[in-house]
DNA sequence: ATTAGGG
DNA sequence: CCCTAAT
């Protein structure tokens, strides 16, 4: 419970612990429902809706995969791929052969046109009805907690520098078993713990304006508003696109290393916090320094730097000491159903003495803000299917690319693609030793620098069909002379 | 809706 | 990948 003195982990100031209690349901579907409560009486929370059911049924399945969750973010446009100006152009293709990543030869592709209409009607139906559910509820019985800043990061996750100075809670997880229609994973989050503060005052330093200060200094991390992390095996996981399943934390063995972590989301906080002069600005006569565990390089930069650059993050689960602790710590896996009472986020009721209460500034305005994508890194069949296609259709017609060989990939979008090629004709350019991820063949990035200087050259006449053979790009790079 | 580029 | 300006 609450109260237990050893979940209030009195190394802290216990600011975030208190009698408030949070429950937390993480779903494996597209639509995760989280409820916070701040209060004893828990309320119900994630409840499920049927979207997520029909989303699952209904899906098309030209997808291999077993069971991925409709592409939630990929629903985020609405992408029409049926255009009268394709059918157009379409006969023209009948000609090559349809190599796709999906699916090798493709011999004719008749009846597409139905086929797509009805999937596109589909896709079309659930997205509006999702869209009134997307977003995460998180329900505060007091408002006291934004439920963005629970469920959003605020600039895309990636860039979470001052993530290492975020709390961490530990969790209790529990799975059901199989993954029929129930397969939802659970948390618990038993507390979360507060960052490392380190407050500075004189000596001469009232208790009460101690209590102001260290207030102004929560206050400073909740302003821009928190944003959670999630921690595997004492790892961070950065991508917020990545379903559970995918991140493996509907794997029960994983559960056993997850943790969550409070991150300030440091919009703007007082740039006088740093390290050295006195914030003059400070009602108080003192310095805040808010900083790393200590031993941590980044020290006493998390208010200067954290916005610049992400510390070099942990990769092989070298975690801080201090993290490492606090995400290994009591965390066990409910063997029921029940849904415990959790320990609580508590949001420092400052109920402070007369003094200036600095109105929070509770803009989130990132609200409204959709997710990001879930990355997913071209494979090399898909990488030749696009290789093959802007051999044949030049590098300006991204949409017919992607009706040539990526209409079957929702999830790739003729920006997509362009943006793939961008980066595969850089890619081909520098040494092997600077690529990085799943390799390219070299013999599909001579093949991409060939197309690329053969359309580039070709650009003005370029609409004009390239005369019967492909192109003839059997020399133009001469294989890794590429430095 | 697409293209083209920068971020 | 995202965001945008320009088509």
């Amino acid at each position: 419970m609450s109260k237990n003195p050893t979940e209030l982990h009195a190394k802290y100031p216990a600011m975030l612990n208190g009698d408030n209690n949070v429950k937390l349901s993480l779903f494996r579907d597209p639509i995760p429902n989280a409820s916070f409560s701040r209060h004893r009486n828990d309320i119900e929370l994630g409840s499920r809706d049927d979207d997520e059911n029909i989303s699952r049924c209904n899906k098309p399945s030209n997808e291999v995969k077993v069971f991925r969750p409709s592409p939630r973010i990929g629903d985020r446009r609405i992408r029409k791929l049926l255009t009268s100006k394709y059918w157009k152009v379409a006969p023209k293709l009948r000609d090559f052969e349809h190599y796709r990543y999906d699916g090798g030869i493709k011999p004719i592709y008749h009846k597409r046109k139905t086929l797509y209409s009805r999937e596109r009607s589909q896709r079309d139906t659930l997205y509006k009805r999702r869209k009134l559910v997307d977003r995460s509820s998180v329900v505060t019985s007091d408002g006291g907690f934004s439920g963005e800043s629970v469920s959003n990061s605020p600039d895309n996750g990636d860039k979470s520098g001052p993530a290492e100075n975020g709390v961490s809670a530990s969790v209790i997880g529990h799975q059901a078993s199989s993954h029929s229609k129930e397969s939802h994973v659970k948390f618990r989050i038993k507390s979360f713990r507060v960052p490392e503060l380190f407050i500075e005052v004189p000596e001469t330093e009232t208790v009460g304006s101690l209590k102001r200060t260290v207030m102004e200094a929560v206050n400073s991390i909740l302003r821009g508003g928190l944003s959670v992390g999630v921690l595997v095996h004492g790892k961070k996981v950065r991508d917020d696109n990545r379903t559970l399943l995918q991140t493996g934390i509907s794997c029960k063995d994983n559960l056993d290393s997850l943790g969550f972590t409070l991150e300030p989301s440091l919009v703007q906080t007082p740039p006088s916090l740093g390290s050295g002069d006195p914030p003059p600005s400070l009602s108080c006569e003192t310095s805040v320094l808010l900083t790393r565990s200590p031993g941590t390089p980044v020290l006493d930069s998390v208010m200067s730097d954290a916005l610049s650059e992400p510390p070099p993050l942990t990769h092989s689960g070298s975690l801080p000491e201090s993290n490492h602790e606090l995400v290994s710590s009591h965390i066990d896996i409910l063997t029921n159903k029940t849904m415990l009472e959790s320990q609580a986020l508590a949001i420092p009721e400052m109920s402070m003495e007369p003094l200036s209460v600095v109105p929070v500034n509770q803009k989130t305005k990132r609200s409204e803000l959709v997710q990001r994508r879930t990355r997913r890194p071209f494979s090399v069949s898909e990488v030749e299917a696009l290789v093959q296609a802007v051999e044949e259709l030049g590098t300006g017609r991204w949409r017919d690319v992607k009706l040539l060989a990526f209409e079957n990939a929702d999830h790739r979008t003729y920006v997509d693609l362009k943006d793939k090629w961008k980066t595969l004709v850089h890619t081909a350019k520098i040494s092997p030793q600077q690529r990085r991820g799943e390799p390219v063949p070299q013999e599909l990035l001579d093949r991409v620098l060939a197309a690329h200087s053969y359309w580039c050259q070709h650009q003005a006449k370029q609409h004009g069909k390239h005369q019967g053979g492909i192109l003839k790009i059997t020399e133009a790079p001469t294989d890794k002379t590429w430095s």
